[in-house]
DNA sequence: ACCAGTCAAGGAAGC
DNA sequence: GCTTCCTTGACTGGT
């Protein structure tokens, strides 16, 4: 059973050893400058951060690693949009990073990223799209300086969030899945989703989009177990499995009496029909991780 | 030192 | 057609 930690160590939280933030209203009311520099202690604190929590995985003999997508806070955002290379203290940013591709380098982890909720390739508005486009980018252009494979060994996994005409609205992401650059292309995948009475399932990913694209599908059993879409649970596993050209990673949650909210702990195991490293989507993070791996036993 | 409120985003759902 | 909620953890500002 591999498994794998989803961006946060709880372990490392409480330490004190954490992902800063920073918003974009904070970062407005301040000189652009200051506002700035602020910005990059944070961003080299959160390589910093990274490195430590990357560590504690190999550490822990953890299988994977979910890179937060909190890395570089704001910089995307319309109204601020700062180039990563314009960032100041280029050296102190160049010496954490590769301190962190070093480490990755050696490692045996499969890293991935879970780019945010609110990325949309199903708008029909232009300026979504490209912030959208400009979002994930961003997110291959962190995986090419961390020395991240091109590929779905490090795969960037998002949703297609909007319901609807399957036909119409996989169109619509097919076309903006084209327009995303190289080292996003190359990464990208898309998982179920469960909307009540939602329209992208495993079986509609693969219908409307992977047959058409050859993109790879993220299996989610909690997901799967709210949208079934006619497949049981090893049907559903093993239709995602086929479309991955790699050992695909999945995810594993439970959620709190039938819901989505995600439970502290897991009460059982993901059955794995196929051998495949699971992210686990569960609050106590690293410490459900550790209490899987101590169930097993 | 601590706590409650706030925040970034697009889409869904409720009225 | 408008408002509220979803989700997340850290920041902010008031005490």
């Amino acid at each position: 059973m591999k498994l794998s930690l989803c961006c946060i160590s709880n372990t490392l939280h409480n330490q004190n050893i954490k992902f800063k933030m920073m918003r974009v209203t904070n970062f407005l009311k301040l000189p652009r400058d200051q506002a700035i520099n602020i910005l990059t202690d944070r961003i080299i604190q959160n390589f910093i951060t990274l490195k430590k929590t990357i560590e504690y995985c190999e550490n822990n003999k953890f299988h994977g690693y979910r890179i937060t997508s909190d890395l570089l806070p704001v910089i995307n955002h319309p109204s601020i949009l700062i180039k990563f290379e314009d960032l100041p203290r280029q050296n102190d940013l160049s010496f954490v990073i590769n301190e962190c591709k070093q480490l990755i380098n050696k490692s045996t982890l499969r890293f991935s990223s879970h780019p945010s909720e609110f990325i949309s390739l199903t708008s029909l508005n232009k300026d979504i799209i490209s912030n959208s486009i400009r979002d994930l980018q961003t997110h291959g252009f962190i995986f090419d300086l961390l020395g991240l494979p091109n590929n779905y060994m490090a795969p960037l996994n998002i949703h297609v969030r909007k319901d609807g005409d399957p036909e119409s609205i996989s169109r619509v992401v097919i076309n903006n899945i084209n327009k995303c650059p190289g080292n996003v292309k190359n990464r990208l995948v898309l998982e179920n989703n469960d909307n009540k009475n939602g329209t992208w399932s495993v079986k509609k990913l693969i219908t409307y989009i992977h047959t058409r694209t050859g993109i790879p599908i993220t299996f989610d059993n909690l997901h799967h177990e709210m949208l079934p879409d006619n497949l049981n649970e090893q049907q559903a596993f093993e239709a995602a499995y086929c479309t991955w050209p790699v050992e695909p990673i999945f995810h594993y949650s439970e959620g709190i009496n039938g819901s989505r909210k995600h439970a502290d702990f897991a009460t059982k195991l993901p059955i794995s029909y196929m051998p495949v490293t699971w992210e686990v989507e569960l609050k106590q993070k690293d410490l459900a991780i550790q209490k899987m791996y101590a169930m097993r036993n």
